[in-house]
DNA sequence: TATATTTTGTTGTCGTGACAACATACTTAT
DNA sequence: ATAAGTATGTTGTCACGACAACAAAATATA
């Protein structure tokens, strides 16, 4: 036996390891992009990586991607517009809608990030195997999908 | 094999894992809060949680506790100033310094919330085990001393 | 077709996280 | 003992998360 869990304190929480490792991330990954020269946030690269990953998007749309809600989105492409990484295009067929591209600077961001986010990425999970990505993952995911669910 | 994890996407990121369930676990127990008739938000129960732990702190010290900087301890306990949660004692040694406590609305607040904040983590952690639990656990620490140490 | 409802996006407010600048006071070095 | 450096806490700014209110346009319904 390691360690009772059922105490009623910060130290045995497991939404409080969650805060904390994320802040811990967060932080590490925004000074990555300063130490590169980049005026960057984490947030900001979450949703240029979700639009790399499919163009095209409506604002609503690259919000649940990204799991940020379309107020945090509107002001968060206004920064991404501000520093030219994105696109915004009048949906057609639906005028209250924009369709969110890359620009071709964000494209280029992209690339010239890479290796900065792939270095953090060891970082963080450095000592872990393959299979202990795989169940962090899973128990991430099945925290998600219990708060969906239940 | 399940699947690979080398992609460069946000679906395969272990930050963004981390951001998702953060977002989701938050938000949670600020609903939970709220449909409980009390006006709280996850941080100011961290910093009540912490204070409730050790009594007396300063506000650096409250700060390290819940991995917030001084600026926003300083914010947070505002807050709960004026909700009547905390009490700011000056330090009889250090001028510069306040020691903080817990007022009795503070310590009743925390009884009050207890079985909320209980129900609220059984639900996140619905379906695991002891050993899970401590697995995950040992993961996210081990996540943020790779971040510390590296 | 006309009305009601829903969806998309914006703006504003508050609380919080990151960061800079500052005042005060404690500590260390000379 | 004085000066330099450090630590504590506050205020201000910007970015972001949560939330409310709003306008405009699409969709559903009567």
């Amino acid at each position: 036996m390691r360690q009772k869990i059922e105490t009623f304190s910060l130290d045995e929480s497991l939404g409080f390891w969650l805060y904390r490792s994320h802040i811990h991330v967060s932080a590490a990954l925004r000074q990555a992009f300063q130490d590169a020269g980049y005026d960057l946030t984490p947030e900001q690269w979450a949703v240029l990586l979700g639009l790399r990953e499919e163009e095209g998007l409506n604002q609503s749309q690259l919000g649940e991607k990204t799991y940020k809600d379309r107020h945090n989105i509107t002001r968060i492409l206004k920064q991404l517009d501000k520093r030219g990484y994105i696109e915004k295009l009048h949906d057609k067929k639906d005028k209250r809608a924009f369709r969110v591209y890359l620009s071709p600077a964000g494209r280029s961001l992209l690339g010239e990030l890479k290796q900065v986010v792939l270095k953090h990425r060891d970082r963080l999970s450095n000592g872990f195997s393959k299979d202990d990505l795989l169940n962090i993952r899973d128990y991430l995911h099945r925290i998600v999908d219990n708060l969906r669910r239940l």
